[in-house]
DNA sequence: TGCTATGTTCTCCT
DNA sequence: GAGGAGAACATAGC
């Protein structure tokens, strides 16, 4: 379930798992028809190096050097990346397998092939190809006002484009409209200057704690939407009841009482 | 069996 | 031309 908090956990693994050790091979798994890896070229440039350092921008987890190639990965709607050690076995719907010095293994595991990995020379150099807005958790507040603030569609749609602000995704859009009280078909340029720095303060509250609890939903508070992120749950914190409707193509959860247009 | 899904990208429409 | 809405993508899980 990857947006921010979720790649940040991941950022977190590879920095504990898999940093210093000096990578022996990098091989495809099994049924990698329509998924982007890299070619058996790129794969080649990894091999010898090492990950010294790992960085996050948005959805986009980075592991490289200052002198090597770095690895970034894209977890999709389903990837994840899973440190073991041999002997034991890669995890199913393995895609990418990163061996390393001492017996450490890395999966890339996706199951619905919409994720990727690419070898890039750059991190900075491929958040601007790409074309990604400034990560959802250092982005200021008066920028935050700003591009929202002149962004016709729903505040839900506004919240996910990753042009605009990179990192957050459909789940924790609710849960930020929820913890607000905004209707997410609200659109965001008739939203005031208050509501925006509010969204902005709010937002980055939860993210902090989705981090904090490396996105184990168990850990969230219960008044949250996320664990009770379901169709006719009654809402934590005002009794009304969770409903769900199509906003930009995805579904949304909110509050029939609280969150009203 | 059929529907839904937390991702991005592409096409069509305004 | 720019921005936005909706469909499409592949496949697991309910």
């Amino acid at each position: 379930m990857p947006e921010l908090p979720e790649n940040e956990a991941q950022r977190l693994t590879l920095e504990r798992e898999c940093l210093n050790r000096t990578i022996q091979s990098v091989e495809p798994g099994d049924d990698v028809t329509h998924i982007e890896l890299p070619g058996d070229n790129e794969r080649a440039r990894l091999v010898g190096h090492q990950f010294t350092e790992t960085r996050r921008h948005g959805k986009n987890v980075f592991a490289g050097s200052k002198t090597g190639p770095w690895m970034t990965v894209h977890l999709g709607m389903s990837g994840w990346l899973i440190p073991f050690d041999a002997p034991d076995d890669p995890p199913d719907h393995t895609k990418l397998l990163i061996t390393f010095e001492g017996d450490r293994l890395l999966a890339f595991r996706c199951p619905r092939k919409l994720g990727h990995v690419r070898v890039i020379d750059d991190p900075d150099e491929y958040i601007a190809a790409e074309k990604l807005g400034p990560d959802a958790l250092t982005i200021g507040s008066e920028k935050f006002a700003e591009t929202f603030g002149e962004t016709r569609s729903a505040i839900k749609s506004a919240l996910m484009k990753q042009d605009k602000m990179a990192g957050i995704g459909n789940l924790w859009s609710d849960e930020l409209l929820f913890q607000v009280g905004l209707h997410p078909e609200e659109r965001a340029d008739e939203l005031s200057q208050d509501c925006l720095y509010e969204l902005h303060d709010t937002m980055r509250r939860i993210l902090k704690k989705g981090v904090a609890v490396e996105a184990d939903y168990s850990r969230l508070p219960d008044d949250w939407l996320i664990p009770n992120r379901k169709k006719s749950d009654e809402c934590p914190r005002c009794g009304g009841t969770i409903i769900s409707a199509k906003v930009g193509g995805r579904t949304a959860y909110f509050c029939d009482k609280h969150q009203t247009k």
